[in-house]
This record gives structure tokens, C-alpha cells and sequence, in this order.
DNA sequence: GCCCCCAGAATATGATCAAATTTCACCTTG
DNA sequence: CAAGGTGAAATTTGATCATATTCTGGGGGC
């Protein structure tokens, strides 16, 4: 009777990683990091016992975080049973541009609403690190910060509903931007980030909304010229 | 609607019968069409175990399936383990009703474009069925045929991500959708599709974008005021 | 060159483990 | 004495794993 697992949860604040989150929910996280910052190319197959293995995990949690990701649009099911990275046409991107500019600068105009003094420099301090990745030439550094960015900036709209579709968006391009960068690098932006932290200090939504919608247009079509090439 | 089990193993005898569809898609299928057409209601907990032996699937193609679903944004993941369909707030309506009325328009743009005198013939078709649904008072019918006429109309325009996205959308206020028509019934419509038809015949874009922002807006307009009282 | 057979991977099942909510008895309190 | 709250046990439900089955694709034999 004295069986039960006293010795289990007794003071410990737990230093550990996350013991709270189930098995899926982290596969599912390491997956899309690794499609976000471009760890895996597009057209690249993935199966699920070559997930099991890199990733440590069972085979259950890997089936699941596959199936989200496929309805994310981040992965693609291949007909038979094959799993892949999707490699975008130009009509794709075309597609991702509209819904892309309609959105995100309408996240940004109901932010720009929202933020107050101190978030609006924790935007600005993003905006630091990743000059400081493009001067560096560190590519996974620039796409980490350019995501949390517009991912932190998305999170202060109140728009729960639009930041998920956002964010459900860049999975579709990740792969794609990371090999437009891997192969011309991250020069040639005339920063459209300062445009937006200046508009939204002296209060001008529309302004905002402006410089976002020019930022996300110059980004897809940096995608789009880069893989007009090959591809 | 007893779905009896045992749908996987069909007779050889009729080739249509489906042995191509793996066991989760089949689950995913049917518990879409529970949810678009209002068979489940907002805020209604969903349980593993409970559509298991509801749809006589193995626990496996269900938990695959609710996956996607919350993915989709038709199922919400309640802190918890537990799932249950969301909830949705005025300021939720308001995000969906500004981005349907985007990718919708935008869609029904790019299908005017596209559509031949058949294509437009078929949805008309849908559209006197969807008025016979209406006249008869069934609401049933008419989420069905409603549904129809969209998707119809977007599988023409020749842009699969914003499909995708619309798609996932009406995920979302279906089941209020179906509380709101239960409610009040299905008239008070000035049709909108017949308006989207005409121009499409007449062959003016711009009008068929306006008229969908229009019918989205109505109908969103007509799930806000629906859920304004209670819920 | 075509067809059959085999290997490998994905799908599906059931069992088992863990967690959370619920139930219910017992104690406290008005 | 009755009513309400607290705590643990029990049931319900979700998560994970090991295993069996099925399907796809390719290679060898005819």
C-alpha cells in the first residue's frame, strides 16, 4: 500500500526541459523549426522512421507532428504514401504574396494600435540582432530574427485567429527563402523594419500597415526572383 | 446518422467503394462533415475514445484525424488533453469576416477569369438547389448546398493555397453557423449568388469579387448577430 | 520484356502507462 | 445535527509503445 511514487514529484522545480509538453507537441516544434530555417530543402523526402531515429522519438508522435505539418501546407503528401518538403511554383508564390500582403499588413495595422513604449523596443532590439546576422553574413541567424519579428509583432494584434494564419504561411515559404539566401545571400534589403518602428512610435497605423505591406512584397519577391533561375 | 462500422472492408465487388482511402483520411472526412455541417455543437467536448466506437475506427486514424482538425482551427486543443469545438467571440467573427472577405473576393476574381459557360451552368445548379433548401425550410440542405456553391467556385479559380485557406476557414463558424440558421432559420437573404452568376456571364470580375465580399460579409454579418444573444 | 515474388516502409490494432477529473467518505464548523 | 469543504481513491481519458497487416516499388526469373 505505501507503493505509490512518493519520492516522484516531491519539491522539485524541475530544472529539467519540459516535462509538461507531450511527446508530440515537441516533435512537432523541432520539425517546424527545422522547415522554418530552412534544415530541410524543398522536394527532400521524409519518412517516418528516418524522423524516429534523428529525432529520438517514437513512432506515434513522429505520425502525428507529420500529419499537422501536412495541414499546415509545410509538408506535402505525396500521393503514395510519400511524405516531402513542397517546392513552390510561380503561381505558389504568388498566391503566398497576396494573402501574405492582406494579412500581415493588417496584423501590423491593428498591432501598431496596440503596442505600447516597451514592446515596441523589444522590436527594436530584434531588429538589432538580425543587422547584426546580415552584416555577419550568418544566414540562420538572419531567417531566426526576421521570424520572431514579424512573429512578435503579430503577437501583440489581439488577432489570434489572422497570426495563426500567418504564421501557418511562412511554413510554406521557409524552405524556399532559406535557399534563395543560402544562394545570394542577405544583402540588397533597403530595411522596410525601420520604416514600420518609426511609423508605429508616432502613431500611424496606415503608415504601418504601408511599410509591412511593401516588407512582405520586397521578401516574396526576393523568393520569387531566386528561384527563377533552377528550381 | 448511424454510421455503422466496418466501412473499411468493403466488398470486392465494387471497385468505387474506396480501398484507396487509408482508414484516418475516411475518419478526417467524416468528422469534417460533422463539423461544416453543424453536427457538432460550439463549445462541445470531443473525446478519443467517444468516436472510436462512434465511427467504429481504430484510436489510432482518430487521433490522426483530430490532429489535422485542430490544426485546421475546427477543433481547439483546451489546455488540458481535452479537444472540443471552439467557441467563437465577436472579435473572432471579426478576423474571420475581414479575411474571408479578402481571399473569398480574390478567389471568385480569379475564378471569374477562368470559368467556361458549363462551369458557371453547374454552380447556377447549385444555387436553385440551395433556393429549394431554403423554400423547404431545410437547414441541413442549406449548409450543405451553401458550402457546395463556394467550394465549387473556388476549385475553378486555379489557386489551391487560398482554396486551402477559405476551406479551413468555414471549418471555423460551421458549427456556429448551424446554431445561428437553427435558430433564426435561413431566410433573410438577398441572394448574393444569383448576383455572382450574373456578372460572371456578363463577364465583369470586379463585380463577382464585390458581390462575394458582400454575400461573406451578410453571412458573417447574420453569425454575429445570431450569437450577439446568447452563447 | 513481362510477370511474379520479395523487401521495406507505412498503416492500423490493442495493450499498457500516465494524468486529470470526478466521486465520495470523513472531518470540520456553524 | 446538518451542511460544506478537503483529501485521497477510482474511473475515465489521453499518450505511448510494440506488433501485426497491407501496400508500394523494385529486382530476379522466365
Amino acid at each position: 500500500m505505501s507503493t505509490t511514487k512518493t519520492a516522484a514529484q516531491s519539491g522539485q522545480t524541475a530544472p529539467d526541459e519540459g516535462p509538461k509538453l507531450p511527446a508530440h507537441e515537441i516533435v512537432y516544434q523541432q520539425l517546424r523549426a527545422q522547415i522554418l530555417f530552412g534544415e530541410l530543402a524543398p522536394g527532400q523526402a521524409v519518412t517516418i522512421q528516418g524522423l524516429t531515429e534523428a529525432l529520438g522519438a517514437g513512432m506515434t508522435p513522429v505520425r502525428e507532428a507529420i500529419r499537422r505539418l501536412i495541414s499546415d501546407g509545410a509538408l506535402m503528401f505525396q500521393g503514395n504514401r510519400r511524405v516531402s518538403v513542397p517546392v513552390l511554383s510561380p503561381a505558389d508564390i504568388d498566391e503566398l504574396s497576396f494573402v501574405r500582403k492582406t494579412i500581415e499588413s493588417e496584423l501590423a495595422r491593428r498591432a501598431s494600435l496596440r503596442m505600447n513604449a516597451v514592446q515596441i523596443a523589444r522590436l527594436e532590439a530584434i531588429d538589432i540582432a538580425l543587422d547584426r546576422a546580415i552584416s555577419a553574413g550568418d544566414v540562420a541567424g538572419y531567417l531566426v530574427q526576421n521570424y520572431s519579428f514579424h512573429s512578435e509583432l503579430y503577437a501583440c494584434a489581439n488577432a489570434p485567429i489572422m497570426a495563426d494564419l500567418a504564421d501557418r504561411l511562412w511554413l510554406r515559404f521557409g524552405p524556399s527563402l532559406r535557399v534563395v539566401c543560402g544562394r545570394f545571400g542577405t544583402q540588397s534589403f533597403p530595411d522596410r523594419h525601420k520604416d514600420i518602428i518609426e511609423a508605429m512610435r508616432r502613431g500611424e497605423p496606415e503608415k504601418v500597415a504601408q511599410a509591412m505591406e511593401k516588407d512582405v512584397a520586397q521578401g516574396m519577391e526576393q523568393v520569387s526572383q531566386g528561384l527563377g533561375g533552377t528550381n
